[in-house]
DNA sequence: TAAATACCGACTGATTTACTAGGTAATAGA
DNA sequence: TCTATTACCTAGTAAATCAGTCGGTATTTA
């Protein structure tokens, strides 16, 4: 698993997509300016996402990207492996010959933690993303002393 | 937060110097060998973890590295934050004045989620991946029949 | 004193990031 | 049928990062 800035700047657009989708196609040139991410870097990452079935294009005025499938059905893992292709760590694979036991132990340990990650953000979807923060939202208009207390976290 | 494999690289020697730092400092030598990790690109990263306290280094001969406090003590999301600086994504951090809101929207989405991954590993600890492992070493010996069943899987 | 180790800084080829430029293909609307 | 709008595609690129080499210095043990 692997989180670079472009796995953020793949799942931003596609939550500007999910919260802006609803009547219509979203135009590239609309998330570009949104999100304030460049045209043709967007169009690269949707032609990764495209290639995974969770965006759809369709050409023309009037045109843009839909979703590929429904929001809940759209995992953050599924976004960020769309985009960020992750090459094996363990050079040792299934293989239990590698140096004698001392590596391969770790590489266990690694990769099992790696798989927690993975589950854990697999278990995620936009649609979950975009709920939270429409209940949060509904939340703050009813207390508006109640002010973003969880954005300013580190990470 | 960021996941490179940076981080996995350091990651992967903490628990190598866990593994192995029971009776005695390790040396960036061993861990090298261990891990097929390059010496000056170790001494690189364990500066980085030197300068977080997560590491204490011992000169000398029969010197070499210990772990800077109990295993338990040290978090994933600790050994990660300290070779992998990830700079803030979001450019309006507090500020609200960004770009109309849309942008914003995305933004909050994205640090709420980044904070779960965050707070994910950050409860996760050197000493825990290493009991997990060792308990999985006493259920292989008493049942040969079960092998990595866990360590295939994606991530 | 010699060897082993941590510690330090400069440099480097390869890759990735995020972007620019310059197209072609399809389609809606005039 | 023409034109504007959009997706879609390829090539190139400056900057950063990755992972490593090289050549040291500082400290400590024997």
């Amino acid at each position: 698993m692997r989180l670079s800035t472009k796995g953020r700047y793949a799942v931003t657009a596609m939550l500007d997509l999910a919260l802006n989708g609803k009547k219509g196609p979203v135009t590239l040139a609309e998330i570009s300016e949104n999100q304030g991410i460049s045209l043709s870097y967007l169009e690269q990452l949707f032609a990764a996402l495209r290639s995974k079935d969770l965006v759809r294009g369709v050409r023309g005025p009037g045109g843009g990207y839909y979703l590929g499938k429904s929001a809940d059905e759209i995992s953050i893992a599924n976004i960020i492996c769309a985009v960020d292709e992750w090459v094996e760590f363990t050079r040792c694979g299934g293989r239990q010959n590698c140096s004698g036991g001392a590596r391969c132990l770790t590489h266990t340990l690694w990769d099992d933690l790696s798989s927690e990650i993975f589950n854990f953000l697999a278990d995620i979807s936009l649609g979950d993303l975009v709920r939270r923060n429409l209940g949060k939202k509904d939340e703050e208009e009813s207390n508006l002393s109640v002010v973003a207390n969880s954005s300013s976290q580190a990470a």
